[in-house]
RNA sequence: GCCCGGGUGGUGAAACCGGUAGACACAUCGGACUUAAAAUCCGAAGGCGCGAGCCGUGCGGGUUCGAAUCCCGCCCCGGGCACCA
């Protein structure tokens, strides 16, 4: 590789001041600091994703995220806000443990040594962190106050233990969250999931579905993670409408619909077949084909079970049921292409217009009657295929000629009046599945007694600490490791004094994750797990960027944990993250970095080499932070360059004043890197950065300390340790950080009094001249009339029209 | 299937609100310096054409004096959701 070797070295300049950041606390706060805002502007939390430390190390993934908020987090500082930017670790979860298994070496040593490691390599990158408040979620420091805040919501009943289908990953032993199965399958082994019916514990968080949905609305967030959130919170409108079932009295079956508009088209219903009104309605000669049915379900995984190409199965039940719109008696069947846990667990189909509905009834020759009227179609051709769009009622008796919105609203209203439907709203939102059959998180705090039942572990009795087995390897039984231990989990009923067993299940890693921002101001407080005061001045969070892979999970729950704290008197506000941006992903040869294609970089290489200002550069230069980049190892000369270039700038120059031109450039780069860093573009700011200083540089002339004295204060974000350096070699004392103020411009130096003027005819450029700035559309007319080649293309014919855009363009329409 | 984001030179990319397409870089080529190389500095460069010029932002239409940008219809890539009733 190839190396400038006259002046300039990276790795020392950034040693150094990394050990001086240290000693004189830069970039931290002691505990009074913080509780005082330090005083000399408004408090500024700037928090980014804190990691899970890998046993591979730092990757680039992590330095881009990080160096993206770093950079915002130094700019806001540079701008006087009191900035306050921990990290911590995330390093609890089925993902280290799973790891720890392969590698054999127990967590709770290899958790400590990955921590170790990537703080070096954090220190390396030099991030502002506060190393004063670091979280490190495997504490019994830590995850004593992760109990604490599964008791405030057990005691709420937010928390509760039921029996529901719940997600089995037979690769990893254990239950998932709906949010861990993608497609059906666990996110982190890859497993088919199953459903298996299990008590497990869960937090309410269906209950808070409306208002973590209406919250988005004024959130300052990105939108694609907003919408990716709505999605998932996926809010359906419609109604509930009963159907009495025939010959069975009372019982009815409920169905969840969006289109009670098509209510006239429900020609059959389906329910699914763990429906537990199944039983009681199946006609006796259907009893047997019903059963094997619903055995052979059971078995499916829910990989297969939610295939959509796959051909509809199901069986009829025997049992009739009355259509309450027409009167008519429809046949109950079941299927696996309706599922228990959405909406009542059983639909009105409507074959006409629905297309799983249509496959079904083709399938099994099941009436199909068009209800809805398209735009322009007519209503008695036969379909090929369902029509689920909206339109004109037909064949729905005193309905018919009704749009269908109005249908929807007057059906409703009709049988609401007999009581037999209501407005109802559903959400695809499930509750949240927190216990986990696992050895490597947090045991959950409940107490198991004969006589006295569940009760909490009392408050003052946490943490409940995890004890250290060696054989934590997960099995198929349905529960976890600790429950191999009595030693561990036998105690005392705090009721009755007698023999109690503990729960052994551990809570979701995510429980860990969704509260630390609040603990990071508090950190190391042993009374409280935030204090009141603290939490008061810096939250919520300010500034928070991530990535959108946690776009629901993590960014989901956090939410919801602040608005149960918010509801129970503990803070007073109920969005964590004033502000959340989402970074792009970096690639490596348009793919993602993965060690099975083995395209993974390593980024201490680079480091070393040119230096983690070089590399934070090249990273921001890749292309626009939200959208991600791709990685090219020739890319990084760029950057390099210019830092060098840019070092050999400021230690030449020279006091004297300021050339016209350059001061004009220097302007317009403050005012053009001051909007980029608020935009996060930071790309074109390190574009700007570099424009200025050819022209600093232009034909090697000798710079001006004015010109470049601003400079060393705009790449400070990009480039910290480069800053400080240049900045004490300038002759200033202090920190950069503390001492420097981000430069100012004035927006009427900002732009150039000649602009370059472009003259079209007919929309076609044809000549390009020098003009003053603030021409008249008269002089300018005159001028482009003027030009020889203007004249040329305008053949002697009449000027009909001209555009003028000024300091822009002059467009002569001729013809 | 539905909902987003994207498609611009050899490469990464830029382009405010519809107004010079390709800024800034990488790689390339040429030059200076050097015994030589590296480093550094200066310069060239979308394609076609000797040239005036013509063509050019995934494809096909449209709106406009003027379209990478707006509208309609497609294709491809990336992400999210998905028998969600």
């Amino acid at each position: 590789m190839n190396h400038r070797t006259d002046s300039y070295f990276p790795a020392e300049v950034e040693r150094k001041w990394q050990a001086r950041w240290d000693e004189e606390g830069t970039n931290t706060y002691t505990d009074a600091e913080l509780r005082s805002t330090g005083g000399n502007g408004e408090p500024f939390f700037n928090l980014m994703m804190f990691p899970y430390p890998s046993a591979e190390g730092l990757h680039v993934g992590n330095i881009y995220a990080f160096t993206g908020a770093d950079i915002y987090g130094r700019y806001q500082r540079l701008r006087g806000r009191d900035v306050f930017e921990p990290i911590g670790f995330d390093a609890f979860g089925i993902h280290s443990e799973n790891f720890a298994l392969k590698v054999g070496t127990h967590p709770m040593e290899l958790i400590p040594r990955n921590v170790e490691r990537f703080t070096r390599q954090l220190r390396r990158v030099g991030f502002m962190y506060d190393w004063n408040h670091q979280v490190d979620t495997t504490t019994p420091d830590y995850y004593r106050w992760t109990q604490w805040l599964f008791l405030q919501l057990y005691k709420a009943g937010i928390a509760v233990k039921k029996e529901a289908p719940v997600n089995w990953c037979p690769g990893c032993n254990t239950v998932l969250a709906n949010e861990q199965v993608i497609a059906g399958e666990c996110e982190r082994c890859g497993s088919a999931v199953e459903l298996r019916n299990l008590s497990q514990w869960f937090f309410r968080i269906t209950d808070y579905a409306e208002r973590l949905l209406a919250n988005l609305d004024w959130l300052d967030w990105s939108d694609t993670t907003k919408r990716m959130q709505a999605n998932w919170i996926g809010r359906s409108d419609g109604a509930e409408v009963s159907f009495p079932v025939v010959g069975h009295g009372e019982s009815s079956v409920r169905v969840f619909t969006t289109r009670p508009d098509t209510l006239f088209g429900a020609t059959y219903m389906v329910l699914a077949p763990e429906h537990p009104l199944v039983e009681t309605i199946a006609a006796p000669a259907h009893a047997d084909a019903v059963e094997r049915y619903r055995a052979a379900v059971a078995a499916t995984d829910l990989v297969n079970r939610k295939k959509t190409d796959k051909e509809k199965t199901g069986v009829d039940t025997g049992a009739r049921a009355l259509n309450p719109a027409t009167g008519e008696e429809i046949p109950i069947w079941i299927a696996d292409y309706v599922l228990m846990e959405y909406g009542t667990g059983a639909i009105m189909a409507v074959p006409a217009h629905d297309q799983r509905d249509f496959e079904f009834a083709r399938k099994f020759e099941l009436p199909i009657r068009r209800v809805i009227a398209g735009a322009d179609d007519a209503p008695d051709t036969p379909l090929d295929e369902a029509y689920s769009g909206e339109g004109t009622l037909v064949n729905s008796g005193r309905f018919d000629g009704m749009d269908s919105e109005e249908a929807k609203r007057e059906v409703t209203a009709t049988l609401e009046e007999r009581g037999l439907a209501s407005v109802k709203v559903n959400y695809r939102l499930h509750d949240w599945c927190i216990s986990r059959q696992r050895y490597w998180g947090p045991p959950i705090p409940i107490l198991y007694c004969d006589s006295c039942g569940a009760l909490p572990v009392p408050e003052e009795q946490l943490p409940v600490i995890l004890p250290r087995i060696a054989d934590y390897k997960p099995d198929a039984s349905g529960v976890s490791p600790l429950a191999r231990h009595s030693e561990w989990y036998l105690t005392e009923c705090p009721g009755c004094g007698e023999e109690a067993r503990r729960e052994t299940d551990v809570s979701d890693t995510f429980l860990d994750s969704s509260w630390y921002f609040l603990r990071y101001p508090s950190a190391g407080n042993e009374e409280l797990p935030f204090d009141p005061q603290l939490t008061r001045q810096w939250l919520p969070v300010d500034m928070y960027i991530g990535g959108n892979e946690h776009a629901v999970l993590h960014l989901l729950y956090s939410r919801f944990i602040t608005m149960v704290l918010k509801d129970l008197g503990h803070i007073d506000f109920e969005e964590p993250f004033a502000r959340f941006r989402a970074h792009g992903l970096i690639v490596k040869d348009g793919t993602k970095m993965s060690k099975s294609r083995g395209n993974v970089v390593v980024p201490d290489e680079y480091i070393e080499e040119y230096g983690a200002d070089t590399f934070r550069t090249y990273l921001m230069f890749i292309g626009p932070y939200q959208e991600g980049g791709d990685f090219r190892e020739a890319g990084i000369t760029g950057p390099y360059n210019f830092l060098n270039r840019l070092w050999d700038a400021v230690l030449s120059a020279e006091e004297r004043p300021l050339d016209a031109e350059v001061e004009q450039k220097l302007h317009a780069t403050i005012k053009k890197c001051t909007e980029d860093l608020e935009a996060l573009s930071y790309n074109t700011a390190i574009a700007a950065m570099m424009e200025y200083l050819n022209v600093v540089r232009a034909g090697g002339r000798v710079p001006e300390l004015a010109a470049v004295e601003p400079f060393v204060v705009m790449v400070a974000p990009f480039a910290p340790h480069l800053a400080e350096e240049l900045w004490e070699r300038l002759g200033r004392s202090g920190s950069i950080f503390d001492a420097a103020e981000w430069p100012s411009f004035d927006p009427a130096k900002a732009i150039a009094d000649e602009v370059e003027f472009v003259v079209q005819v007919n929309g076609k450029l044809r000549a390009r001249m020098p003009m003053a700035r603030g021409i008249t559309e008269q002089d300018a007319r005159t001028a482009a009339l003027d030009d020889p080649n203007v004249q040329r293309f305008i053949e002697g014919k009449p000027v009909r029209k001209t555009i003028f855009v000024p300091d822009r363009l002059v467009n002569l329409v001729v013809g």
